[in-house]
DNA sequence: CGGATTTGACCGAG
DNA sequence: CTCGGTCAAATCCG
């Protein structure tokens, strides 16, 4: 059987494999002038860097090492991502992170801060950066919960309608909220790994989520992945460390 | 100098 | 009135 780091490698080594078969299709297709294949060279390339960071450093978050991109949306950060419901077409989703998400695929600006008054730490106010350019309305909040160590909760509010997410693609951890589709978190979160192909064009999109199935056989479930990170807390804990 | 962040003021809900 | 969320001027920073 794979240790905990084996597992996360081969975890990390097979989704980069996974995205290789998605380039490999979408150069196939001839779709490079129209999609953009940076984001799964750099998931690929990603994938290699957090395997071999796992192997060579075990106790170290791997994205510590990473040698060029922010791997915040890669690395095993996550927690409780919770949803925490759903009203009149808005969704609200929370992560309770050691470490807030800098980069979750999206750009994000802030515009406020506050204290509040249930809590010893401020709370700060964020919204899309491209709020004005392409009407989207989604913010975020991040609050830490707990200074020492410190803990992060950040919730998701409104409907990302920018065409930005999947820049920076996203990986294991990314956070890429899509409001508006009722899928798991599982497939939301492979739909992120395969850029941003996804928003850009529909039917490519629905083309590769139909691959997404194939990939499903490479990647290793969600839950065991994270579970092996995070073995001591279930899903509606707090992440404290 | 322009874009991003900070921070006090303002506003609406309860 | 209190409190959380947003606005916008001031400030910071590359």
């Amino acid at each position: 059987m794979f240790s905990n780091i084996d597992h996360k490698a081969v975890a990390a080594l097979l989704h980069g494999q996974g995205c290789a078969n998605i380039l490999k299709t979408v150069l196939d297709n001839c779709k490079v002038s129209s999609v953009s294949t940076e984001p799964l060279i750099n998931t690929i390339l990603d994938s290699f860097s957090l395997a071999l960071s796992s192997v060579n450093s075990p106790n170290r978050q791997p994205h510590h090492e990473s040698s060029s991109r922010d791997m915040a949306g890669l690395v095993p950060q996550r927690s409780s991502k919770k949803k925490i419901c759903g009203v009149k077409g808005l969704e609200i989703y929370r992560d309770d992170s050691p470490n807030p998400r800098l980069d979750d695929g999206f750009t994000w600006r802030k515009y406020g801060q506050k204290t509040i008054k249930t809590s010893l730490y401020q709370r700060c106010y964020y919204r899309c950066a491209y709020a004005k350019d392409q009407n989207c309305y989604a913010t975020k909040r991040v609050q830490m919960i707990q200074d020492s160590p410190p803990v992060y909760r950040t919730t998701y509010l409104g409907q990302h309608t920018c065409k930005a997410f999947g820049v920076h693609d996203n990986t294991y951890g990314s956070e890429m909220i899509n409001f508006d589709q009722v899928v798991s978190e599982s497939v939301m979160r492979q739909l992120a790994t395969i850029g941003e192909q996804a928003v850009l064009m529909e039917d490519e999109a629905n083309h590769i989520m139909n691959q997404e199935y194939d990939i499903n056989d490479y990647l290793v479930d969600d839950e065991v992945f994270w579970g092996n990170e995070f073995p001591l807390f279930s899903s509606e804990d707090l992440m404290l460390f």
